[in-house]
DNA sequence: CATGATACCTAATTCTGTTAGGCATAAGAC
DNA sequence: GTCTTATGCCTAACAGAATTAGGTATCATG
């Protein structure tokens, strides 16, 4: 997924519901350039990992899509359902109970 | 591995050798009580997760075992090597590392 | 006209963890 | 006294998610 490791392994769900809950609608090829740029290079999504879970979330309800042509090339717009709303918020507010736990655990300084 | 969920994916050897830098020669069973403790409960680290893992940073020459008597029962105690002492320093920066820039992509504070 | 960026996708493999066992001693409850 | 719980080690089958490595096609640039 990155050069970064295995850390990653579990948040791109994550990853995905929050950049479609701040930026609003937006394509596959867009986030990944959005993490790319958020991360300041230090993640870099690979599509094989990232089309998937677009896929799984549209089939858990949490996401839609929509078909734009952009000239004769087909874009794949996604956005947040109402369920995809709410679990975005769940699975941020997840992950920092997870880092203050791994804070506890590990004995350092994050929040 | 416990109930918060496959977030920890990744971050079992990063606690293995944290745990083992900071309390010293542990074994299996303590390791997985200490993780609990420090958690307060949200992580319970699966055997068929840590042993496995334990035998693997041996086998790579991060840790070496000691085997105690305790009675009728043999008791494997784990403490890092050199090699592992300076890699628990760097999985630990790492983290610290992981967990700056997800703040960032997930437009968080965390630290 | 060739390369790199844009843009979608899937399949085989690998890696880690879960689930679900097995084995045995020790301690406490009833 | 025996039954359950805790202690303590282990492995194997399975599952899930990501990596690697493809395939396809359009568009812009040198």
């Amino acid at each position: 997924m990155t050069h970064s490791p295995e850390l990653l392994k579990g948040t791109l769900q994550t990853i995905v519901l929050k950049i479609l809950k701040d930026h609003g609608r937006t394509y596959g090829y867009e986030i990944t350039q959005r993490v790319k740029e958020l991360s300041e290079g230090s993640i870099l999504l690979t599509e094989g990992a990232l089309y998937p879970t677009l896929h799984r979330l549209e089939a858990e309800g949490l996401l839609k899509t929509e078909k734009v042509m952009i000239g004769k090339r087909v874009r794949k717009y996604y956005a947040l359902t109402p369920d995809g709303k709410i679990e975005a918020k769940d699975r941020v507010a997840e992950f920092i109970g997870f880092i203050k736990t791994m804070g506890h655990v590990l004995q350092v300084e994050l929040a």
